[in-house]
DNA sequence: GAATTGACTGGAATGTTATTTTGGTCACTT
DNA sequence: AAGTGACCAAAATAACATTCCAGTCAATTC
């Protein structure tokens, strides 16, 4: 594998994964021609063969670097300062705002229930375990720290973002939507308080 | 032609509910045909119509059976000397169960994951905002008794039928999945107790 | 004459065949 | 060596033919 971006008078792999990445948002997975992607990208279709195996391999590269954009965003998103509730409300929120306008992940979404292409499914799965693994790792952390009490992590990043999802209503029409600061308190209330008195 | 099965005509509603409930659990909605209920049922065709509208009320009809038989076990399970965590957990677990072995539920689910009919989707909903309203009633039974910290009861039932789900890994196959007692002490952990530190 | 029936209908679903599209290759050019 | 695009088989799609089925209603039964 090459190692780092070399000066290439014209540097293909990066033509090829641009005009990719433009025309799988656009269009989706199944409806995204080798063809379309080769002229796009101003390169012979060929050329995209000599980096990637197949169309397969093409869309989970751009996959992958969905997931760096969105590891980037909780990065940034991430104050070592705030207590762990804080931060994973920030994360989730931000996060998930920005999975949910990113041209790929609608796409993807809109390809899976219209016509269940499994490559799509994929990709979306591959974003969602990527999520729950780096909440894991926080979560894993705030244990350590006595913020949470002690839980699989894996289990309970999953648990996490179940909820949230639900309070945002992306699973079903079954309750009124809430608003942004609903969610908050209420997934606030439901994951870490907990319905028991005390 | 007819295998001397007695003919009661003043039954002819009951075997018309009879055959239709047989053929919906066993085909489906859309692969049922009121020509194959109405042989089923030994009743020509057009006294069906006699008594339903069209195949959607039938249907429906159908449905709220169902949805009176989960009721059905759910009252059996209650006992009001356990306080209500355990009549929850119980509850849940013998009602799902029992939606998830009953032949109607099982094909449904099938049908619109393979078809996405919308009238099987329509039913499974039904179900599912029974299930529901039934818990969030008991729900708010017990925050009058002080069993439970206030909260909307509606959405609180919805959370938690939504959290049991995930635990029993209905949702996708992103956590290995749970036996039945790590279920169960996985949902009170998550749900009743909350994972703040106290 | 009320209750019941099943042959009938049109629009939708499904099967069938013809045509086009597209992922991937490779002989050829630069 | 790096890059290309005409080419191919397989898959998708379109076009057309056929079957199926929810719902009706004139005829039949009791």
């Amino acid at each position: 594998m090459e190692t780092t971006t070399e000066r290439r008078p014209t540097d293909r792999r990066k033509q090829v994964l641009e005009a990719a990445s433009r025309s799988f948002a656009a269009f989706g997975y199944k409806a995204t021609t080798m063809d379309q992607v080769a002229k796009t990208a101003g390169v012979g279709k060929g050329t995209i063969y000599t980096f990637f195996a197949n169309k397969e391999e093409l869309f989970e590269q751009i996959v992958k670097d969905l997931i760096a954009e969105l590891k980037a965003v909780a990065e940034r998103t991430l104050d070592p300062a705030l207590p762990f509730a804080d931060n994973l409300l920030n994360i989730l929120q931000r996060v998930l705002a920005y999975r949910d306008r990113h041209g790929l992940v609608v796409k993807l979404s809109q390809e899976v229930k219209e016509f269940g292409t499994p490559m799509a499914n994929g990709g979306l799965e591959s974003v969602e375990r990527s999520i729950i693994a780096y909440i894991a790792g926080h979560v894993s952390a705030a244990i350590e720290k006595g913020e949470l009490r002690a839980s699989d992590p894996s289990l309970t990043a999953y648990m996490m973002l179940k909820m949230y999802l639900a309070l945002t209503a992306e699973g079903g029409h079954l309750h009124t939507p809430l608003d942004g600061e609903r969610v908050l308190a209420s997934f606030r209330f439901y994951c870490l308080e907990g319905l028991a008195v005390r």
